[in-house]
DNA sequence: GCAGTTATCCAAAGCGCTTTGGTAGAGGAG
DNA sequence: CTCCTCTACCAAAGCGCTTTGGATAACTGC
């Protein structure tokens, strides 16, 4: 069933059915009914093609996925980052496109998005310092929205991010406030933006109450649970181990608090975790009390927010850069408590 | 730029330009690497949409994500799946289209699919039993994969799947030779076919040596790893527990195993944890070792298989339903033990 | 009763590509 | 030299939609 048959059972011209359904106001308002009556009965829907060879617009939205290039993975909290970004985009009868590819292609596939007019704009994915992926974009004229920021990028653009610094400030000013001294940091890795800013924040946090910087409590690495586990052991370890890990994922913190169960060692008790968590659907951090002290915030919101702001981008429903800063909330839960006496002495 | 301009460009014709860039034969070699060149030098690629619109394909694949109902979970494997599906397709040149909707709305998804023409044909993801999905999709004549079986459906459609019921009959019957006789089952929710599949396994690796089926060491729901602690938890605090679990998901086996630090029992000794292990990449299984006793199947490896055999049926490369039937390695990790000698005599 | 609106509808062009149905010219066969 | 066959190209139709630029008829006010 196509606009030619239908208008052709209706008795009618293309062009009055077709401003019949999209709501424009020269067409008789019985005729309306019947255009829109006859159109369910049969299934009608727009060829999507047709459309968008007619209008220019693709109403779909891409996403690239850049497949860290070492090991194929895909960062988990990018299922509930597009549920919620799904969720809009269902609702605004908009597609979402995927592209899961090496960085190398990254540029290669904006390109291809622009000139072959795949989507209306993409949202970016994982900013890295100094990413040089918004020159390009904005170069290219493809319409975005950053999920995160690019420090050192003094150009303007639109984004969404959490505040990361301030956020690892307020953890390990909680952890010191506790009375930890040597806390060590389990970061993603810190061409990441938000690892870098997290760290930032950890070290003001040190530094607001003089405590030197040791850059052998510092780990950086794609934030698996065998890197929280691993580089957790290494540090509990050392001669003067930390008594504390501020830890960047829910998922390397599951890690860490496997290598201490491995030493004996009890969660809160002998050593203190306070993660970030994302709220990942699938591994909530408890159900009443939280299992891990943790800075949090919804990476489902984020979805949600960032597709609405680019959707308002797309139909011109706004001018200039949308900048939105969201605060991540303090969950104190079970995984923290005062720092052990024999290491305060030490 | 366009064709249109392109060839203008060349000083040739729509048709010349167009056939030599897809590779006809009619035309003279030495013209053809003029067109790539100029091709190349003015970033021209064919416009999507209008390109479809000629050849009545959309060179795209939809992957519909049903949130579970309750609530809005995007499955973790997810993303792992689509990271092996999203090499194939950027190699096919091939989109992959996203739709995440609530059940209730997936048939009208599909259906738009069709009639819109937005893509070429459909994965079909978490199948149940009696899955009327499939009858659907079959009725509206879009092409797709089923990631799974439904049990229940006569119907031949094609499929991959993993031998979920021989996978849990050999963990189970490994427990059993370790001589655990009560053993836990946490499963997925049994609607779906694969827990439903898992089950009949483990029930009859107990039947094969005897032991009759208890209800009360039976969960299932949504894998999360609060459901693996709560339920595991459950079983535990029973008069009579459990010496085993077997889990269907590593997520689930985390809760499991802080279930069991909570209680002050270490896992392979007092109690033994197998479980299913999709190879999520955040999530390994521990790296020389297995972490977890687990039946292991790669479900990025099933991504990339899935859609191959969906690209290979869309493109006309093969007759009839293709099927493929994964078997998991069972894989002996530190998660296991024998029975404890007071379980035995109880 | 007549020019000027207004409310409804329509024919046809155009979006950028592929593909059908050609044509012109070179080369080969007789 | 003529006829035929290829080779290499092209003009134009068509994919299914939106939108421009009317057209027609009913209605208005004087």
């Amino acid at each position: 069933m196509n606009l030619k048959e239908l208008s052709r059972i209706l008795g009618l011209s293309q062009t009055t059915v077709s401003r019949a359904l999209n709501g424009y106001p020269e067409v008789n308002e019985a005729t309306r009914e019947k255009v829109l009556a006859a159109a369910a009965k049969h299934h009608y829907s727009p060829n999507t093609r047709a459309k968008g060879l007619a209008t220019g617009r693709a109403n779909a939205i891409g996403h690239v996925i850049p497949t860290a290039n070492r090991h194929e993975m895909v960062n988990p909290i990018f299922g509930d980052f597009i549920a919620g970004a799904g969720e809009v985009y269902s609702q605004q009868d908009f597609e979402m496109v995927l592209s899961i590819v090496e960085d190398s292609k990254e540029e290669q596939v904006y390109q291809n998005y622009k000139t072959r007019g795949t989507v209306d704009g993409v949202v970016l994915h994982g900013p890295k310092m100094n990413d040089t992926r918004i020159a390009m974009l904005q170069d290219i004229g493809l319409p975005f929205v950053v999920h995160g920021r690019a420090s050192g990028i003094t150009a303007d653009y639109s984004w969404l991010d959490v505040n990361n610094t301030s956020a690892f400030h307020r953890a390990t000013e909680f952890l010191t406030d506790l009375g930890h001294r040597r806390i060590g940091l389990i970061n993603g890795l810190e061409t990441m933006d938000f690892a870098h800013r997290r760290r930032r924040g950890y070290e003001a946090g040190l530094a607001a109450i003089g405590i030197p910087i040791d850059p052998s409590l510092m780990r950086q690495d794609e934030m698996t649970e065998s890197f929280g586990y691993t580089s957790a052991g290494d540090m509990l370890d050392m001669a003067n181990p930390p008594t504390a890990f501020l830890v960047s994922s829910i998922i390397s913190a599951l890690g860490v608090r496997r290598a201490l169960q491995d030493r004996g060692l009890q969660m809160g008790r002998d050593v203190s975790i306070v993660t970030h968590d994302d709220t990942l659907s699938y591994l909530a951090n408890g159900a009443d009390v939280p299992i891990f002290t943790a800075t949090r915030s919804s990476v489902r919101d984020a979805g949600l927010i960032v597709s609405q702001m680019l959707i308002a981008q797309i139909n011109g429903d706004t001018t200039g850069h949308q900048h939105k800063l969201l605060e991540a909330e303090l969950m104190v839960g079970r995984s923290t408590g005062p720092a052990p006496a024999s290491a305060k002495m030490a």
